[in-house]
DNA sequence: GCTGTTTGCCTAAAGCCTTTAGGAAACTGC
DNA sequence: GCAGTTTCCTAAAGGCTTTAGGCAAACAGC
C-alpha cells in the first residue's frame, strides 16, 4: 500500500480549502482524512489534535493576509494605503471566507505573539503615522480602523447588509472616505 | 419518577447561561440536559434539534439587547443617544460574551425578519436621524455605526486590545466622540 | 375518585467526530 | 540488504446528535 505523502503543510492547506468551501467551524480531521482518502487516525501523527489542525489554518490566513496587506501598501500613502489596506482585507474575506473567519480564531499568547499577527498591528500603525497624529490619538485611531475593517467585513460577509438598497461597494468607498477625513481632521500641521 | 418540568424557555435561558460560561459554541443539547439532569432525548420533545436551540438562544439575545437599547434611549437624541445605544452593545457583550456571539448567529430569512433584529436596525436609523443626514448617507452611516460598534465589541471580547497601554475605555469615548463629530459634519444646517 | 388520553421523560440504537494505542508496511542510510 | 524510523493502518473508547418506541405521570371529563 503506497503511501498518501500526507505533511503538516498539505494537511493545512486542505483545510483552509475546506473552510472556503463549508466554513471554518465545519473543519474536521475527519474532513481533512477524507479529502485525502486517508483514515482519520493517520492525521494524528502529524497534527497534535483538533484545536492544532485549526490553528495552523489561523497562522496561514493571517500570514497570507499579511502578505496581501505588505504588498498594497508598497509605496502608497495616506488616503491611498488606507483604502489599499482596506480593500485587501475586504477582498480577502470575500475569496476566502473561511480563512478570514479560521483569521479571528483567539489564539493563545506565545502563539499570537510569533504571528503574522504583529505584522498586521505593525501595518495598520504604519498606514495611520502618515496622518502625523500625535500618542495617544494613533492608538485610538488603530483600534477605531481595526474595528470598522473586521466589523464591516463580518457584518457584509454575515450577509447584514445583504438586501438593502445602496450597494455595499458604494458604503464601503463612502465610509473610507468619512474615515480619511476624520484622521486628517485629527493631523496636527 | 417526578417530572424536571422542562419547557422551551427554560431550556433555552438555561443554554443562554452555559453560553455566558462556557462560549457560545460549547453549547449543546447534551450539555443543557445535563444542567438539568435529564436525558438527552428528553430535549427533543421541546427543542427540534442544536441548531434550533442556538437560533432560539440567539432571538433571546436579540431580544434582551434591543430591550436595552430601547431603554437606554429614552429621551435621549444627538451624541447622547449614540453614546447610549454604544453603550448597552458594550456593557451587554462584556456581561454576556455567549449570548452577544449568540446574536451573531447567521438567521435565515424569515427567522431574521421576525426577530428584534429589525427593532435593532429601526434604533440605529432613529440615533442617526438625529442628525439629520439626508439619504443615502443615512444608509451608509447606519453600516458604519453597526460595522464600529460590533467590530470594536468583538476585538475587544477577543481580546484583541488586552495587553496594550491605554485603556480600552479611553479608546471608546475617543471613537465615540470622532463618530459623533463626522456625523455633525455631515449634518447639513 | 375513576378512566382514558395526552404529554414528558426514558431506554435503545445508529451515525459521526476525536483521540490514543499498538502493529505493519514503506522509506532511509549505511 | 538490513536496521531504524516514519507513515499509515486497525481497533477501541468516549462524546454529541438524532430517531424510534415505551411507560408512567399529569390532566381531562364524567
Amino acid at each position: 500500500m503506497p503511501r498518501a505523502g500526507l505533511t503538516v503543510e498539505r494537511l493545512v492547506r486542505a483545510g483552509a480549502e475546506l473552510a472556503d468551501e463549508v466554513g471554518f467551524d465545519q473543519v474536521t480531521v475527519s474532513a481533512v482524512a477524507r479529502r485525502f482518502d486517508v483514515k482519520v487516525a493517520s492525521l494524528y501523527s502529524h497534527l497534535k489534535n483538533s484545536h492544532d489542525l485549526k490553528t495552523r489554518i489561523a497562522l496561514l490566513a493571517l500570514e497570507e493576509l499579511a502578505d496581501r496587506s505588505a504588498h498594497a501598501l508598497a509605496g502608497r500613502a495616506g488616503r491611498d494605503a488606507l483604502a489599499a489596506l482596506a480593500d485587501v482585507y475586504r477582498d480577502y474575506a470575500r475569496a476566502h471566507p473561511g480563512r478570514y473567519a479560521a483569521a479571528r480564531l483567539p489564539l493563545d499568547a506565545e502563539t499570537a505573539a510569533a504571528s503574522a499577527g504583529v505584522r498586521h498591528s505593525r501595518m495598520m500603525r504604519a498606514v495611520l503615522r502618515g496622518y502625523g497624529l500625535p500618542e495617544p490619538d494613533q492608538t485610538h485611531a488603530v483600534r477605531l480602523l481595526g474595528s470598522v475593517l473586521h466589523g464591516y467585513v463580518s457584518l457584509e460577509l454575515a450577509g447584514g447588509f445583504a438586501h438593502s438598497s445602496p450597494d455595499t461597494q458604494v458604503s464601503w468607498e463612502w465610509i473610507l472616505d468619512r474615515l480619511d477625513g476624520m484622521l486628517s481632521s485629527l493631523s496636527p500641521h
